[in-house]
RNA sequence: CGGGGCGUGGCGCAGCUUGGUAGCGCGGGUGCUUUGGGAGCACUAGGUCGCAGGUUCGAAUCCUGUCGCCCCGACCA
């Protein structure tokens, strides 16, 4: 390719400020992508290279364990989706589901994520156990209303993912394919360039059994990872389990009341009454708005140094109830409260909260869900709120069982902590970017949408299924957030738009033009994805554009051309050697080798 | 949705407080010089100052409304 002819640059002498991350802020200036709207880029020529080397390393990888791959449509209609009770929960309030009407008034969606429609296609094309298993993925723009798109192409609304879903004929076989999945994304993301990190996670909305993340380490990255040194142990922090440390018994307290005017958080209260966050019991208001409409009352109680995870007291209610949970609201608002509520001021709310305390004409359930972490329900004597305007009370032998608790884990990890008891290890963190999720489904989805087989004993049987989902835009920009430089990205050779990038110095000369045209041809001749800076530019401004770019080898053609002399340089590490023209091809091949086997 | 900020040529910005008819740097075009890390000189093209009202003799500037974008938070496979 000719930058003058067939590949302009695009790159940008001043980096535009609406880019915040350094990944971001090189995709713009380098010319890699250009913003159309909120969330919404358009792929330039030199990214969609990078995004097709990503596609095809993601190919050859997945056909190798057996995939199959196709292309589903992006417009889905609301009935599929009504089908798997997910059209609510993906488009009312703040949902991420694109949808719009056709001419005749039908729903439909812009597809967040395909499972809908391959199982629906799955189960009229798999009837018997002798056709499975089967995995089918795609490659693909998916659409999601992000409530707040950033970073560029890390939370966009469109972008390119792959996905893939998985058909078993039992939950043993999903499981097996399952872990091959995982291994086969290990060695994409090698294969990639990428350091990543797979972590236990939380499934979300797409709901199933188990599920893993895999993670690119990097301090612009949106998810907390905690782990422990060994690799014992890597978790999300959504869903990351530890056990807290040791609380701090409280001394004795001869009344049972404490004044404690206008001092509403923990830190307040500790600072005047000499106590510790670890012997005070936090008590949250949460309400749970369900699908069928109905609003929830919750009390979750933890301990005062600890903090609640609410993905996990999210999913812990999802279960728990028969109707799906759309959204959990912490309460914080003294005017709902004064609603709702009989003379309960928020901050000091108790434990022993009655069921009396809902008013009569409130629209919430007129029965409060109490929910107690671990960390609270250990504790035997404690202080929380007296359920009185600046009053505390001291707790003593209250039992959360008995008033009717739920003890569950709702607590978030944290750093410090040991992940248990029998380990002295404990826990790091860590930001993370997700670039690649795979799911254990189940029968979620071949239940809802009917998706049967006929097993070997001649019964139908629900399909189990998986599915695998890889950020392909996503891993190009964590790609330049992992490797980067103060000139620009260096990027990993295996997703580099181009491995070389030939710069002739003064391209007007005869002599430096006439090897500059011998060596291009030559390297294309070899199949080597090679782009000429042919540019009747200064050679600072090549440099400067090659840095930026991050190709990862710069031939530099100059004064030497008259003795066939050239200089072969390397981007990330910025050394130059100087060799003869016609010894650059096995230059290239064993240099080429030491960066594939270092990052692969 | 709450808080903050910004909309002025392709990009980055100044001008707005105190109204007088738009400017700087970079980029584009032409010519000459230059040619190993974003060149110099000269000439040149390009903007109804986000949009709509209003105040005024006169609005980029003041007022009202509206749209959009960015950042923080809430939230989010």
């Amino acid at each position: 390719m000719r930058v003058t002819t067939s590949f302009p640059l695009g790159t940008l002498r001043d980096t535009p400020s609406e880019a915040e991350i350094i990944s971001h802020q090189l995709l713009l200036k380098g010319g890699y992508i250009r913003r159309v709207n909120s969330g919404i880029y358009a792929y330039m020529p030199i990214m969609f290279r990078v995004i097709e080397k990503i596609s095809s390393i993601i190919d050859k990888e997945l056909i190798s364990i057996g995939c199959t791959k196709l292309l589903l449509p992006q417009l889905h209609p609301a009935d599929l989706w009504r089908k798997s009770e997910r059209w609510e929960g993906y488009t009312e309030g703040e949902g991420i589901m694109f949808n719009l009407k056709d001419r005749q008034g039908k729903e439909f969606g812009l597809a967040p994520t395909h499972e809908e429609v391959i199982t629906c296609i799955a189960s009229e094309i798999i009837n018997s156990y002798k056709q499975l298993p089967q995995c089918y993925y795609q490659i693909q723009t998916k659409f999601r209303d992000e409530i707040r798109p950033r970073f560029g192409l890390m939370r966009s609304r469109e972008f390119i993912m792959k996905d893939g879903y998985s058909f078993h004929s039992s939950k043993k076989d999903l499981a097996s394919f399952y872990e091959k999945m995982g291994n086969a994304y290990g060695n994409i993301f090698q294969n990639c360039g990428l350091q990543t990190v797979g972590v236990e996670a939380d499934s979300g909305a797409i709901g199933g059994a188990s599920s893993k993340e895999f993670m690119v380490t990097a301090n612009a990255g949106e998810d907390t990872i905690l782990f422990t040194e060994s690799g014992s142990y890597a978790a999300n922090l959504e869903k990351a389990f530890s056990i807290p440390s040791q609380a701090i018994p409280l001394k004795k307290y001869s009344s049972e009341w404490l004044d404690t005017p206008n001092q509403k958080t923990i830190e307040d209260i500790c600072k005047k009454n000499n106590l510790d966050p670890s012997q005070i019991v936090k008590v949250v208001i949460f309400i749970g708005k369900f699908e069928d409409k109905t609003e929830l009352p919750i009390i979750a109680c933890i301990r005062g140094d600890q903090h609640i995870n609410e993905v996990k007291l999210f999913n812990l209610l999802n279960k728990k109830y028969a109707t799906n949970l759309i959204k959990l609201n912490i309460v914080e608002d003294n005017t709902i409260i004064k609603k709702n509520l009989v003379n309960l001021p928020l901050g000091f709310i108790g434990p022993d909260i009655d069921n009396k305390t809902i008013k009569i004409d409130s629209n919430w359930d007129k029965s409060w869900i109490k929910i107690a972490d671990e960390s609270a329900s250990n504790l035997s004597t404690f202080i929380s709120g007296g359920n009185k305007v600046n009053t505390h009370k001291v707790f003593r032998e209250f039992s959360f069982t008995e008033k009717d608790y739920l003890i569950a884990d709702i607590r978030n990890a944290k750093k410090g902590d040991r992940i248990n008891i029998n380990s002295d290890e404990k826990l790091q963190e860590k930001k993370g970017i997700e670039i690649g999720h795979i799911f254990q489904l189940g029968q979620k989805y071949s239940e809802k949408l009917n998706a049967n087989f006929s097993d070997k004993d001649g019964q139908l049987k629900n399909l189990w299924m998986g599915c695998y989902g890889i950020g392909v835009t996503r891993i190009a920009q964590a790609a330049i957030e992992q490797n980067h430089d103060e000139h620009g990205i260096c990027w990993p050779i295996q997703i580099s738009p181009f491995q070389i990038i030939i710069i002739p110095i003064n391209f007007k000369d005869p002599i430096q033009r006439k090897l500059t045209e011998e060596i291009y041809e030559d390297l294309m001749n070899n199949k080597i994805d090679v782009l000429l800076d042919d540019r009747d530019d200064r050679a600072g401004v090549k440099f400067k554009d090659a840095d930026l770019i991050g190709i990862p080898f710069q031939i530099i053609i100059g004064r030497d051309s008259i003795n066939k002399e050239v200089e072969f340089s390397c981007r990330a590490q910025k050394t130059k050697i100087k060799l003869k023209a016609n010894k650059l091809l096995e230059t290239f091949i064993s240099e080429s080798k030491v960066m594939y086997n270092k990052n692969s």
